[in-house]
DNA sequence: CTTAGGG
DNA sequence: CCCTAAG
């Protein structure tokens, strides 16, 4: 069971609202707490170490029990209207993560176990929340100085949410982060409005200690340049002008990656349990998209079940508000389902009252559900297409594939993504639709009127088939920053070569890249990472910048990587053309240099002759 | 099937 | 990104 604070937010000119204490049972009924529990948490609120800490949150409840019983439905009787948020509260470390029924908890408990062990900080972002959600007008008036929250690499206990949170649960003082850290706490907020603006956000902030990375290069960016780090790290475009906002955005998508990644690391090595079992990250900040992920095949022996939540973010703009909550998994009974736990409830049924153009036809494949109880989408992503369309073109080579007659039914050369709804995705490749899969497949190209221009250069090439007619777009799909970081963190952590490798465990969540992308991707890297560093002060015109995404400490890391992990051909290039010191490691380097390709060359040569 | 490397 | 060669 677990304790709720029941309750509406009140803002500072509206009047005080009360606050229930609610127990949620596990079979999701909730009674009115005792007397006891409530003044625990009276006690809890009153204790000034945590006078500072309570978020404004109308909801606290416990994480392991999330997952189960509460629907939005739940809440909306008792709180209409107003901002729910869910709010972890302390967890024992070992609480209730095993055993059966607990299964279903399996993604919280990966939630908890990647902070735990990925020492993810608990902070809060609600000023963040706030703060955007004041952005757009809503209440710009009643709070005017907001601090931007730990990103800023401000003083956490200086986050100034006074008037529109009347309970203030956020866990600002150090010490009681620290508690919580230790005790495998984890914050989520799971915010819903009700009115025109609503939207919905799940998050799970991390802290300012280790959002303070990339704050720097981020600096002294402008906000075109901004805007475009925000594209590379999420995939999308935003018209934001905020720098604040941007850079908040960006530093925290980077994060994200860090605890990913530790969150991997720690996996492979076997820290986890057996419970905590797979991979997980939550996107943090602002109610950027929560993603709780678990492959399957990092965990062989475990019977894992790769479940995959996601919820779209809410733009300041409020221009974006689908919600694209997503379960992958078995159909098993206990099976957690997260479009009924949020997206099945009122909350998704609300947002279909607007939805998106983008979102009709996003959710129109995402709702097909039903192959073998395993959710098999039916998007074919631009891979699976590719497949079906090689193998199509050994059969039929003269014919133009049926597949690609659809493609270019306009002439505009964009595909059209859904003209196949085939079940022909593998378990394996279930989670590989992430938030920007189709959309950017759909708008990423061409006829996205914001960009495009300024694009990497490579997207919107076609490519020519030789014999065969017409020009049809190449299957790109652009690179985020995020993806690049989590391949310079596969690299640094497997070295080079290990391209399967980094693959299954870094991009499990994203099945269109291939092993063969990230060697692609990686020789790019490198290829630009020397560039880069070759003229930095273009670089610093930012001009350069709009061709080049990827920020110059990303690019120098790579370089690092390039000399500790010797990329076979381009360590070559950089061998003959910089006779720099630096080579030292190059000869102790494992790689199958110019040797092994010289002998490839003959051996092909060879093979011409003969 | 995976990696390396050229196109 | 595509394709191919090699292991």
């Amino acid at each position: 069971m677990m304790n709720v604070l029941e309750g509406t937010p009140s803002t500072s000119s509206e009047t005080s609202k009360t606050y229930k204490l609610v127990r949620v049972e596990r079979d999701g009924s909730f009674i009115h707490a005792s007397e006891d529990e409530l003044n625990e948490v009276e006690h809890l609120l009153a204790d000034p170490r945590n006078d500072k800490g309570f978020m404004d949150g109308v909801l606290c409840l416990d994480l392991e029990n999330a997952g189960k019983g509460l629907t939005m439905d739940d809440f909306q009787g008792s709180v209409d209207c107003s901002q729910i948020k869910l709010n972890g509260g302390v967890l024992d470390s070992d609480t209730n993560l095993d055993g059966g029924e607990d299964s279903k908890y399996e993604f919280l408990d990966g939630m908890l176990h990647g902070v735990k062990e990925g020492d993810l900080l608990v902070s809060d972002d609600l000023a963040n929340t706030c703060n955007d959600f004041l952005l757009d007008g809503e209440f710009s008036d009643k709070v005017a100085d907001l601090d931007y929250g730990p990103c800023e690499g401000s003083d956490l206990g200086n986050l100034g949410l006074d008037s529109n949170c009347s309970l203030d649960m956020r866990y600002r003082d150090k010490n009681v982060v620290e508690t919580l850290k230790s005790s495998t706490a984890i914050v989520v907020e799971l915010e819903s409005a009700c009115d025109q603006n609503e939207f919905s956000t799940a998050t799970v902030v991390v802290p300012e200690s280790a959002c303070d990375q990339n704050e720097f290069a981020l600096q002294k960016m402008t906000i075109r340049e901004l805007q475009e780090a925000f594209r590379s790290t999420f995939g999308r475009n935003t018209s934001v002008k905020d720098k604040q906002w941007l850079k908040r955005h960006i530093t925290c998508g980077l994060q994200d990656l860090t605890e990913f990644d530790n969150v991997s690391c720690l996996s492979e090595s076997g820290n986890y349990s057996n419970e905590g079992e797979g991979n997980m990250f939550c996107r943090s900040g602002d109610g950027f998209p929560l993603r709780i992920h678990r492959p399957s095949m990092s965990m062989p022996d475990i019977k894992t079940r790769p479940v995959y939540l996601e919820m779209e973010e809410m733009l300041p703009d409020r221009k974006v508000s689908v919600t694209s909550v997503l379960e992958v998994g078995s159909g098993a009974p206990g099976n957690l389902n997260m479009e009924n736990r949020l997206g099945g409830g009122s909350l998704l049924q609300k947002r279909q009252r607007k939805p998106t153009r983008r979102y009709i036809e996003e959710s129109s494949f995402l709702k097909p559900r039903s192959c073998g109880g395993r959710l098999e989408l039916s998007i074919t992503s631009s891979r699976d297409k590719r497949m079906l369309a090689k193998s199509h073109k050994r059969k039929a080579f003269g014919s133009t594939p049926l597949l690609y007659q659809q493609d270019s039914f306009d002439g505009s050369g964009i595909q059209a993504p859904f003209g196949l709804h085939v079940c022909k995705r593998r378990p394996k490749e279930e989670t590989s639709t992430s938030e920007h899969d189709s959309e950017e497949y759909q708008y990423g190209f061409g006829s996205s009127p914001s960009e495009s221009q300024d694009e990497t250069s490579d997207d919107s090439v076609t490519r020519r088939r030789n014999g065969k007619g017409g020009g049809r777009r190449k299957h790109h799909r652009l690179w985020t920053l995020s993806e690049v970081m989590k391949l310079i963190d596969g690299v640094s952590q497997y070295g080079v070569g290990r391209w399967t490798e980094i693959k299954r465990l870094l991009f499990s969540s994203s099945a269109y890249r291939t092993s063969v992308d990230l060697k692609d991707k990686w020789r790019n890297l490198l290829r630009a990472s020397g560039a880069q560093v070759k003229s930095k002060r273009q670089v610093e015109q930012g001009r350069k910048q709009a061709t080049c995404p990827i920020p110059l400490a990303v690019l120098r890391r790579v370089n690092e990587l390039a000399i500790i992990f010797p990329y076979p051909r381009e360590r070559k290039s950089k061998f003959v053309n910089a006779s720099e010191p630096v080579a030292t490691p190059v000869a102790s380097s494992p790689s199958t240099g110019p040797s092994n390709r010289c002998g490839r060359v003959t051996r092909q040569h060879r093979k011409n002759l003969a």
